[in-house]
DNA sequence: TGTACATCAGTGAACGCGCGTTCACTGATGTAC
DNA sequence: TGTACATCAGTGAACGCGCGTTCACTGATGTAC
């Protein structure tokens, strides 16, 4: 990438120092100015591509809803396992913490954004359609109650994880978060 | 409580604007200035009592473990169902927005404050002495494991409500709650 | 009961800082002829 | 192939703002005598 005028990929690199930037310190300590300077560009660079913080933020989610939804996908079609698929929700949410932090805080991006729209729905889509199995496992559960509490129990375990509420009981997150995901989803 | 010079209760005061402030836009809009603004005081009378913004967060986390246990104590005492102790930790997520939005985010206060550590360990106490009878049901099951399951799920749909991340397929989120808790404490 | 003094809670002016935003600009790239 | 011009990406100086912090101060309260 040459390191001319144009800088070539100026959106990537300020997205990616986003993504940095959130996953130490949270979303509330992103600023436009320590962005650019991070990503060695002009303080007026990231206004300039994304129009606000909002604008930034709403990138972060649309591509964080990207990976994810890709994430799931992979878990399920590798293992055929719902409780795989809930396990691949925590790991995404350990390992891709600064599209995590702002996925979930729509009160930080423009919710209406077309293409977030979209990746969200298609993350949904993955995540609810394996819960057929699952409902069948568990005689007259409503499929949604039991998606909203497998989706409950995944992201409560990923937060309070990521924030350091939960006793380190395992050093492997994943595996805890395995052991802790068979007491609801009994056919791992 | 006369507005004489001395404020009278200047603390409890700034403690309530924070609260306030924290429900309505979250704890990264918290500002010294702004607290004081909304309690009527001078500028400089929050840093003078608390120190600083952690020191501020510090008491607002404390005085929310010690609402929350004792909201815990009291379900548990009036239902004895564990299930109805999870229920309550969703009501206190809810309609304590402010506190519960800074418990859960130790990089936010000091986690080695003396008070604090207490409060939050009599809360603990409360959400892990009910595991015996959870555990019983579910044989074999690690009651760490069983705890932070329980934990993960009530936590999990506190936040996704609270966001606004849930279909709103209940009106009434305390009922939803249950429906959804029930799925894993099955001796509703 | 009255006076003097210390202490304590809170004030308000002043400071320097990082922020978002604006705007005239500049340098590279693409297109027309 | 060469020249002229338009467009587009990014710059950098300047602005006004709210913030946290400092510090000399003030006014009320408590204590000693």
């Amino acid at each position: 990438m040459s390191r001319s005028y144009h800088h070539g990929d100026l959106r990537r690199a300020v997205l990616r120092a986003a993504v940095e930037v959130i996953a130490e310190t949270g979303p509330g300590s992103v600023s436009l100015r320590g962005l650019a300077r991070r990503a060695g560009v002009s303080h007026a660079a990231p206004a300039y591509h994304f129009g606000d913080k909002a604008g930034l933020l709403t990138a972060v989610a649309a591509e964080g809803f990207g990976l994810l939804g890709a994430e799931l996908s992979a878990a399920r079609e590798r293992t055929g396992s719902f409780l795989e698929v809930g396990v691949a929700y925590v790991r995404f949410a350990l390992t891709h913490r600064g599209y995590f932090e702002v996925m979930f805080r729509p009160d930080l991006y423009r919710a209406d954004d077309p293409e977030l729209s979209a990746a969200r729905a298609a993350t949904a889509e993955v995540l609810y359609s394996g819960l057929a199995s699952l409902s069948d496992a568990r005689a007259g559960a409503d499929p949604r109650v039991a998606g909203v509490a497998a989706w409950s129990l995944v992201h409560g375990f990923s937060t309070l994880w990521l924030n350091g509420n939960l006793p380190r009981f395992e050093d492997d997150a994943e595996e805890a978060a395995r052991c802790v995901a068979r007491l609801l989803f009994q056919d791992g």
